[in-house]
DNA sequence: CGCACGATGCTCT
DNA sequence: GAGCATCGTGCGC
Protein backbone atom coordinates (compact mmCIF):
# COMPACT_ATOMS: atom_id res chain seq x y z
CA UNK A 1 0.00 0.00 0.00
CA UNK A 2 1.37 3.43 -1.33
CA UNK A 3 1.54 6.34 1.63
CA UNK A 4 -0.46 9.85 2.14
CA UNK A 5 0.73 11.62 -0.68
CA UNK A 6 0.58 15.58 -0.95
CA UNK A 7 -3.05 15.82 -2.58
CA UNK A 8 -4.26 13.93 0.64
CA UNK A 9 -2.95 16.57 3.26
CA UNK A 10 -3.23 19.19 1.20
CA UNK A 11 -7.37 19.23 0.20
CA UNK A 12 -8.97 19.55 3.05
CA UNK A 13 -8.59 21.77 5.88
CA UNK A 14 -7.07 21.29 8.97
CA UNK A 15 -10.77 20.50 10.77
CA UNK A 16 -11.58 18.13 8.06
CA UNK A 17 -8.00 16.40 7.91
CA UNK A 18 -7.90 16.15 11.60
CA UNK A 19 -10.87 14.05 11.44
CA UNK A 20 -9.69 12.04 7.77
CA UNK A 21 -6.59 10.83 9.92
CA UNK A 22 -8.62 8.31 12.24
CA UNK A 23 -7.63 5.34 10.87
CA UNK A 24 -5.02 5.99 9.25
CA UNK A 25 -1.54 4.36 10.19
CA UNK A 26 1.76 6.28 11.50
CA UNK A 27 5.12 4.44 10.52
CA UNK A 28 8.57 5.34 11.69
CA UNK A 29 11.16 2.71 10.51
CA UNK A 30 14.00 3.43 12.13
CA UNK A 31 17.77 1.65 12.75
CA UNK A 32 16.16 -0.02 15.89
CA UNK A 33 12.98 -1.17 13.90
CA UNK A 34 9.89 -0.41 12.63
CA UNK A 35 7.13 0.60 14.78
CA UNK A 36 3.49 1.70 13.74
CA UNK A 37 0.28 2.22 14.77
CA UNK A 38 -3.62 3.50 14.10
CA UNK A 39 -4.28 7.34 14.44
CA UNK A 40 -7.22 7.08 17.25
CA UNK A 41 -7.50 10.69 18.53
CA UNK A 42 -6.44 13.68 17.33
CA UNK A 43 -6.82 17.59 17.69
CA UNK A 44 -7.05 20.72 15.27
CA UNK A 45 -4.89 23.72 15.97
CA UNK A 46 -5.98 26.47 13.60
CA UNK A 47 -4.49 30.14 13.08
CA UNK A 48 -7.18 32.28 14.05
CA UNK A 49 -7.20 30.06 17.29
CA UNK A 50 -5.58 31.27 20.85
CA UNK A 51 -4.34 27.88 22.05
CA UNK A 52 -3.00 27.17 18.26
CA UNK A 53 1.37 27.73 18.78
CA UNK A 54 1.36 30.45 15.54
CA UNK A 55 -1.67 32.16 16.78
CA UNK A 56 0.79 34.99 17.99
CA UNK A 57 3.58 35.04 15.03
CA UNK A 58 6.21 32.36 13.02
CA UNK A 59 8.67 31.97 15.68
CA UNK A 60 11.77 29.52 15.70
CA UNK A 61 9.43 27.04 17.95
CA UNK A 62 6.96 26.92 15.26
CA UNK A 63 8.46 27.54 12.16
CA UNK A 64 7.92 24.30 10.65
CA UNK A 65 3.65 25.32 11.04
CA UNK A 66 4.33 27.49 8.40
CA UNK A 67 5.48 25.05 6.07
CA UNK A 68 3.78 23.05 3.60
CA UNK A 69 1.19 20.19 4.40
CA UNK A 70 2.66 17.25 5.14
CA UNK A 71 5.41 18.74 7.52
CA UNK A 72 6.06 17.34 10.39
CA UNK A 73 5.89 19.22 13.69
CA UNK A 74 7.40 18.23 16.76
CA UNK A 75 7.70 20.32 20.05
CA UNK A 76 8.85 19.61 23.72
CA UNK A 77 6.23 20.32 26.55
CA UNK A 78 6.57 21.04 30.27
CA UNK A 79 9.94 20.62 30.00
CA UNK A 80 10.62 16.83 29.26
CA UNK A 81 7.95 15.26 26.67
CA UNK A 82 7.17 16.24 22.87
CA UNK A 83 4.19 15.77 20.91
CA UNK A 84 3.82 15.34 16.91
CA UNK A 85 1.66 17.41 14.54
CA UNK A 86 0.74 17.24 11.02
CA UNK A 87 0.81 20.49 9.14
CA UNK A 88 -2.30 20.97 7.74
CA UNK A 89 -3.25 23.90 5.35
CA UNK A 90 -1.71 26.51 2.87
CA UNK A 91 2.15 27.47 3.03
CA UNK A 92 2.56 30.13 4.99
CA UNK A 93 -0.28 29.74 7.45
CA UNK A 94 0.30 28.11 10.85
CA UNK A 95 -2.20 25.06 11.58
CA UNK A 96 -1.68 21.76 12.34
CA UNK A 97 -3.07 18.41 13.83
CA UNK A 98 -2.05 17.05 16.76
CA UNK A 99 -1.56 13.33 16.65
CA UNK A 100 -3.16 12.31 20.52
CA UNK A 101 -3.18 8.50 20.72
CA UNK A 102 -2.12 5.20 18.54
CA UNK A 103 -3.24 1.63 18.73
CA UNK A 104 -0.39 -0.02 18.29
CA UNK A 105 0.21 -2.28 15.45
CA UNK A 106 3.34 -2.98 14.46
CA UNK A 107 6.82 -3.00 17.16
CA UNK A 108 5.30 -3.54 19.97
CA UNK A 109 7.97 -4.51 21.99
CA UNK A 110 10.59 -1.95 20.72
CA UNK A 111 7.69 0.45 21.45
CA UNK A 112 7.71 -0.76 25.50
CA UNK A 113 11.55 -0.52 25.36
CA UNK A 114 11.68 3.01 24.02
CA UNK A 115 9.05 3.79 26.70
CA UNK A 116 10.98 2.59 29.63
CA UNK A 117 10.23 -1.31 30.68
CA UNK A 118 11.32 -4.24 29.84
CA UNK A 119 10.19 -7.17 27.40
CA UNK A 120 6.85 -7.69 26.95
CA UNK A 121 4.88 -10.65 27.59
CA UNK A 122 1.46 -11.69 27.07
CA UNK A 123 1.48 -13.27 31.13
CA UNK A 124 3.55 -10.51 31.80
CA UNK A 125 1.49 -7.18 31.55
CA UNK A 126 0.39 -5.59 34.28
CA UNK A 127 -2.63 -3.21 34.52
CA UNK A 128 -0.83 -0.31 36.37
CA UNK A 129 2.24 1.28 34.72
CA UNK A 130 5.35 0.53 36.86
CA UNK A 131 8.80 2.26 36.82
CA UNK A 132 10.29 -1.22 36.93
CA UNK A 133 12.72 -2.81 34.31
CA UNK A 134 11.07 -6.39 34.12
CA UNK A 135 7.13 -5.59 34.52
CA UNK A 136 5.70 -4.83 30.76
CA UNK A 137 3.29 -2.44 30.13
CA UNK A 138 -0.31 -2.76 29.26
CA UNK A 139 -0.57 -2.46 25.63
CA UNK A 140 -3.25 -0.18 26.57
CA UNK A 141 -0.98 2.31 27.73
CA UNK A 142 2.02 2.23 25.31
CA UNK A 143 0.46 5.11 23.13
CA UNK A 144 -2.43 7.01 24.85
CA UNK A 145 -1.19 9.98 24.93
CA UNK A 146 0.39 12.71 22.79
CA UNK A 147 3.98 12.16 24.43
CA UNK A 148 3.42 8.34 25.28
CA UNK A 149 3.45 7.88 21.84
CA UNK A 150 6.11 10.22 20.58
CA UNK A 151 8.29 8.55 22.92
CA UNK A 152 6.75 4.94 21.60
CA UNK A 153 7.54 5.82 17.83
CA UNK A 154 10.89 6.93 18.55
CA UNK A 155 10.03 10.50 17.20
CA UNK A 156 12.52 13.15 18.11
CA UNK A 157 12.20 16.80 17.57
CA UNK A 158 16.40 16.63 16.43
CA UNK A 159 15.65 14.51 13.92
CA UNK A 160 11.90 15.10 12.61
CA UNK A 161 10.72 18.56 13.80
CA UNK A 162 10.60 20.39 9.83
CA UNK A 163 10.50 16.86 7.95
CA UNK A 164 8.05 15.87 5.52
CA UNK A 165 5.94 13.09 5.86
CA UNK A 166 6.15 12.73 1.82
CA UNK A 167 10.17 10.97 2.02
CA UNK A 168 12.06 10.39 4.91
CA UNK A 169 11.36 7.57 7.82
CA UNK A 170 8.35 8.62 8.89
CA UNK A 171 5.29 8.04 6.98
CA UNK A 172 1.45 7.96 7.39
CA UNK A 173 -0.30 5.17 5.15
CA UNK A 174 -4.21 5.28 3.92
CA UNK A 175 -7.52 4.41 6.73
CA UNK A 176 -7.49 0.70 8.02
CA UNK A 177 -10.43 1.10 9.53
CA UNK A 178 -13.40 -0.42 7.47
CA UNK A 179 -16.68 1.74 9.39
CA UNK A 180 -16.14 3.64 12.33
CA UNK A 181 -18.21 6.69 14.44
CA UNK A 182 -16.46 9.52 15.36
CA UNK A 183 -16.52 11.71 18.55
CA UNK A 184 -16.21 15.60 18.67
CA UNK A 185 -14.94 17.25 21.93
CA UNK A 186 -13.16 19.76 23.40
CA UNK A 187 -9.55 19.73 23.31
CA UNK A 188 -7.70 18.34 26.28
CA UNK A 189 -5.39 20.35 28.55
CA UNK A 190 -5.41 23.91 27.29
CA UNK A 191 -6.85 26.77 28.68
CA UNK A 192 -7.08 29.23 25.69
CA UNK A 193 -9.29 28.40 23.25
CA UNK A 194 -10.95 25.72 25.68
CA UNK A 195 -14.41 25.33 24.38
CA UNK A 196 -13.66 24.72 20.31
CA UNK A 197 -15.03 21.29 19.97
CA UNK A 198 -11.80 20.71 17.83
CA UNK A 199 -10.85 17.05 19.22
CA UNK A 200 -11.99 13.78 17.37
CA UNK A 201 -11.74 10.38 18.46
CA UNK A 202 -12.64 6.90 16.93
CA UNK A 203 -15.64 6.21 19.94
CA UNK A 204 -15.54 3.18 21.52
CA UNK A 205 -11.18 2.67 21.16
CA UNK A 206 -9.76 1.40 24.32
CA UNK A 207 -6.15 3.42 22.73
CA UNK A 208 -7.86 6.65 23.15
CA UNK A 209 -6.32 8.69 26.40
CA UNK A 210 -9.57 9.38 27.83
CA UNK A 211 -13.23 9.51 27.12
C1' DC B 1 -11.13 3.32 39.21
C1' DG B 2 -10.47 8.48 39.86
C1' DC B 3 -8.26 12.67 41.40
C1' DA B 4 -4.29 15.65 42.95
C1' DC B 5 0.24 16.90 42.50
C1' DG B 6 5.17 17.46 41.40
C1' DA B 7 8.74 17.06 37.84
C1' DT B 8 11.42 19.97 34.64
C1' DG B 9 13.32 23.14 31.04
C1' DC B 10 12.43 25.83 27.15
C1' DT B 11 9.87 29.80 24.85
C1' DC B 12 8.00 33.96 24.70
C1' DT B 13 6.66 38.23 27.38
C1' DG C 1 9.23 35.35 35.25
C1' DA C 2 5.06 32.94 33.80
C1' DG C 3 3.14 29.44 31.45
C1' DC C 4 2.93 25.36 29.25
C1' DA C 5 -1.33 20.88 23.32
C1' DT C 6 1.88 15.85 29.74
C1' DC C 7 2.96 11.87 32.53
C1' DG C 8 3.46 8.79 36.36
C1' DT C 9 2.92 8.22 41.16
C1' DG C 10 0.44 7.93 45.31
C1' DC C 11 -3.50 7.75 47.79
C1' DG C 12 -8.44 7.00 48.67
C1' DC C 13 -12.53 4.44 47.53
Amino acid sequence: MQPLTLDFYQKYDTLTLAQRLLGCTLVHQSQDGTTAGIIVETEAYLTDDPACHAYRRKTKRNAAMFGPAGTVYVYQIYGMHYCVNIVSGDEGVGEAVLIRALEPTEGIELMEERRGYGMSSAEGRMSKEKPIRHSALSLRHVCNGPAKLVKAMGISIEEHNGTSLLAGNLKIYPSVLEEFEMMTTTRIGITQGADLPYRFYVTGNRFVSRK
